[in-house]
RNA sequence: CGCGGGGUGGAGCAGUCUGGAAGCUCGUCGGGCUCAUAACCCGAAGGCCGCAGGUUCAAAUCCUGCCCCCGCAACCA
């Protein structure tokens, strides 16, 4: 914005965006974010560079591509262009985007690979534990079910994976020195005890970088069926893009921009920025960041958010619905700073209402009607000035500060509500100012003109500040008062509104105030074109499309193997009548019965307290598998098993004989 | 005693680190106004700040114990 006077270079980032899927708001959240705080310090004069991208590699790519039919690149293609696509939706100004699958980023990351082993960071070892060969996974001791697969029951062997990894402690004790010197390192800072107390005091284990169970990734070019896995290939995009060269040979945008000034990255992937990402870059001789941000959550209300019952909520749909601005404010206001967000369409509605067309919309309004309607548009500023006008002016001169500090924090929310503080002011000064009275009196015309003037200026100031936030309402509302957004520099200062201009004679209404149920049949025929769209996509991938219920009572299942009458004889089922059922301490789910099967009683754990109470139990008789082979759940003993029917939602209900039967009654 | 987050007027949240008159937005009710998108402005009602103890002249805030909710983890026999 201002060249002449900038106050030096920004950085900035976003985490990289993982291709599995069309991102969801509460991905896209992060992106507004950002972009608000890039425009912000553009804004202030700094020079400011904004990445941010895709993350296209992993056997979870590998797979879903596979399944489709088409090759990997195919798919992260097609994922990258959504959202590419719903970046440019919601206005985000980002300078660069990496994606990993990019050439320059994958040579990059090979060389940053072969530097590390070769100065002793990496070294080979094994991965040694016990490994399913049908789920490719492997699995500690502790976490075999009856010393099975936890995912399919089939039989685990102990197998050693070839693998590389790097070694973490030897950088420890720099990183623990640099985090407690640099309080400022980690935000918010109630993350940095638990990134202390949880990984770098206890020790840190030495991080796998690679994988020889899948292939889509950057090959390891001295050890090529090893492929570089996640975060040696994620984090690096944040040099790479920029020019990093591992061979010394790095551009002039790399050494202009790093270190980065900040990443904005989601709560969940604190400890990988904070911990490998730094070692990585002392292993490179590279300086750190300067801050990490790990910013909440934006969480769907109500129902949990499935793509099958369609109800996410996508950036696109609701630009469709409420336009650009309308979403970065909902997202940008909604979310505290250091508490989950939640999101719903009543709630976005409301706030647009409440906010956008009550607040600002009806304040640029009204004050351009009364404009026209006394003035024929001419704004005009008199001297005419009243007691009462230094409030609104000490409001409008003093909301720049505030916001730079709100935004210097990272506290984005509460900025873009200082803005809203000087509205509301606008507003009020208008009931104490009671323009239409003073028009009934020829000889007030000059504070008549003097009154609006001010309103014009305030509305243009709070234009201004809103740009980084609300940038397409933020110029409309300029170009509506036939004005320029301010810089700066001067935002600040009042009465720099050109006296004698005119308004535009007829205001285009800014947000038009919505009726949440018109909005809601809206959504539910986004709702169930999502339930189309994944059911459509669930027929292609060759799976049997989940219902949800809507019909009332049908559910598919995968049909099992067919057995014999003699493998159905097999299993034992009799009544049981429970006689004590108690929660099982250090479960949340089990309940403990008591189960009397004829003369013996048998004690059985089901998870369905969710779903009974132990009281409720007690005195119902049951269908018991009772030939079961006994196991331990959460330490307790189970010598059976409870049957129950279970909907899409796990919704659980006991079987229960539909006659009176005595308890050990065979079921057959 | 798995890890973490949270419980503040009807809803959504701030305040808790650094004790010192319970605050914001929405909603409700009453009033004002008419320039405006039934918008705007003023006022009111509505809280044992999850429960119980403790420290203190003073606790939403600090300490101890307990209850409940939500993620993750997990054994859902």
């Amino acid at each position: 914005m201002c060249t002449k006077c900038s106050k030096g270079k920004y950085y900035m980032t976003t985490a990289i965006t993982y291709t599995s899927g069309k991102p969801h708001i509460g991905n896209t959240y992060e992106i507004i974010l950002a972009d608000s705080i890039a425009r912000f310090k553009r804004q202030e004069g700094y020079e400011v560079y904004f990445q941010t991208g895709t993350d296209e590699h992993g056997l979870k790519i590998q797979e879903r591509a596979e399944k489709t039919g088409v090759t990997p690149k195919e798919y992260v293609d097609k994922i990258a262009g959504q959202v590419k696509e719903i970046w440019d939706m919601v206005n985000a100004s980002y300078d660069g985007f990496v994606r990993t699958t990019d050439k320059d980023h994958e040579q990059q990351v090979a060389k940053i690979f072969k530097k590390l082993y070769e100065q002793g960071d990496i070294y080979k070892g094994a991965y040694e534990g016990m490994y399913c060969t049908p789920c490719e996974s492997f699995w500690t001791e502790s976490q075999l079910v009856d010393g099975k697969c936890p995912d399919c029951g089939r039989e685990v062997k102990p197998a050693k994976e070839e693998a590389y990894f790097f070694k973490m402690s030897k950088y420890a004790d720099r990183l623990i020195e640099h985090i407690n010197s640099h309080p400022e390192f980690i935000q918010p800072v109630s993350r940095k005890n638990e990134m202390m107390n949880n990984f770098l005091l206890p020790g840190l284990q030495d991080l796998c970088v690679s994988r020889t169970s899948f292939s889509w990734g950057v090959p390891v070019d001295f050890d090529p069926k090893h492929v570089v896995y996640v975060w040696l290939d994620a984090l690096t995009n944040y040099i790479t893009k920029i020019g990093y060269d591992a061979e010394g040979n790095s551009t002039e945008l790399f050494h202009k921009n790093w270190p980065a000034e900040l990443h904005l990255i989601g709560k969940d992937i604190i400890r990988f920025h904070t911990i490998y990402w730094p070692i990585f870059l002392m292993a490179l001789d590279l300086p750190l960041p300067k801050q990490v941000f790990g910013h909440p959550w934006l969480l769907q209300g109500g129902d949990k958010m499935s793509k099958s019952k369609g109800n996410v909520i996508y950036a696109d749909d609701m630009v469709n619905l409420f336009g650009v601005d309308a979403t970065r404010y909902f997202v940008l206001h909604e979310m505290p700073y250091d508490n989950d967000g939640i999101i719903t369409w009543e709630l976005v509605v409301e706030r647009l209402n409440s906010d956008l067309a009550n607040i600002l919309g009806n304040l640029v309004n009204r004050t351009i009607s009364m404009c026209n309607k006394y003035f024929d548009g001419v704004v005009e500023q008199t001297g005419a000035e009243e007691a009462v006008d230094q409030e609104l002016k000490q409001t409008a001169t003093g909301a720049r500060d505030k916001i730079k500090d709100k935004m210097d924090q990272l506290r984005v929310a509460d900025a873009i509500s200082e803005v809203f503080v000087l509205l509301r002011r606008s507003n009020k000064y208008i009931d104490e100012t009671e323009p239409w009275v003073l028009a009934k009196d020829e000889a007030k015309k000059n504070r008549l003109k003097e009154v609006l003037y001010n309103l014009t200026e305030s509305i243009t100031i709070a234009a201004s500040l809103l740009h980084s936030f609300l940038p397409e309402t933020s110029e409309k509302i300029a170009a509506q008062l036939n004005t320029s957004l301010r810089e700066f520099e001067v935002l600040d200062r009042f009465g720099l509104y050109e006296s004698g201009k005119k308004v535009t004679e007829k205001p285009e209404i800014l947000f038009a105030r919505l009726d949440v149920k018109e909005i809601m049949e809206k959504v539910d025929v986004i709702q169930q074109a999502q339930k189309a769209e994944f059911e459509a996509e669930q027929r292609a991938l060759g799976e049997e499309p989940e219902t949800d219920g809507s019909e009332e009572g049908a559910i598919d299942l995968p049909a099992k193997e067919e057995i014999s009458y003699d493998d159905f004889m097999k299993m034992q089922f009799q009544v049981g009548e429970i006689i004590a059922c108690e929660a099982v301490p250090k479960s949340k789910k089990l309940l403990c019965s008591q189960v009397r099967i004829g003369s013996q009683v048998k004690q059985i754990v089901s998870g369905i307290r969710k779903y009974y109470s132990p009281e409720e139990m007690v005195g119902k008789k049951v269908m018991v598998l009772v030939n079961l082979k006994p196991a331990k759940l959460a330490g307790v003993l189970s010598e059976g098993m409870l049957l129950c029917a279970e909907d899409e939602n796990g919704e659980l209900a006991l079987m229960i004989p539909e006659k009176k039967m005595p308890s050990g009654a065979e079921i057959c």
